[in-house]
DNA sequence: ATATCACTTAGAGTTTACTTTAAGTCAATA
DNA sequence: TATTGACTTAAAGTAAACTCTAAGTGATAT
């Protein structure tokens, strides 16, 4: 698959794409003789993996290093395994931290709704 | 309250206290005649409220925006409601790709517990 | 008196994650 | 054959949100 074709599947731009593969979170992609990127459905595997916990906020040096590891194989799996934790606490602080917000502006919408805001500061 | 206490109340520095005051966030916080801030309870709420969504991803541009309307009175009640019901979809769609990614890592991470990795690719 | 410490300012610098630019290759269509 | 369109590269540029620097003021401790 080209890469214009995978930056629609994924609604990412080619420029994203070919990022993430400089940076070494995805690829090195097989290039045919034109010097042109085909995506392999590993690839794609892998590119959602990303897209997914780019859209959660986890940074790109940690996907690098993960996706590095995984690349080494089955003797860095103790450390993936950590890094994974490690990450999911973070997430964990991330999304209570926004629940939070979130229940906040459903309580400030609510008070606009009943007019009550006199009652409040903020 | 002088501006090192507030930071460390709220575990912000005391730069961003005075980035977000030129921006127009918070304040402008009065000051004594030798030119230092003296916070006011009803700063110390605005401050609270910032942190709040600040930390759930909200934008300084959002933040503005409210904040000078909440300044202007009464008679932008109803533009600031539907600026908090833009930003809670917004934030309700960060929530939900945050939990997708929170949930696939605790599945991974029980991949790893069990041992089981060789089925998975990602 | 002098040093220390917390504060002040304007403006420059940093980090992260892209995004754009400039210059070029190659295949297909008018 | 010329141009259109998708692709390629390296490197520079951008946006957001801080963060730091330099230079200075004023109160207090030695």
């Amino acid at each position: 698959m080209q890469i214009s074709e995978v930056a629609k599947k994924f609604d990412l731009t080619t420029d994203t794409l070919r990022y993430y593969e400089r940076e070494g979170l995805i690829g090195p992609i097989a290039k045919g003789k034109n010097g042109i990127r085909n995506y392999t459905e590993d690839d794609l595997q892998r590119i959602q993996f990303v897209k997914c916990m780019r859209a959660a906020g986890l940074e790109i040096s940690f996907l690098k290093r993960y996706l590095q590891l995984f690349d080494e194989g089955d003797k860095t799996v103790k450390e993936r395994r950590e890094i994974l934790v490690e990450q999911r606490k973070i997430l964990k602080e991330k999304l209570d931290a926004m629940q939070e917000a979130y229940d906040r502006l459903n309580y400030k919408i609510d008070l606009y709704d009943k007019n009550m805001l006199d009652k409040k500061l903020m």
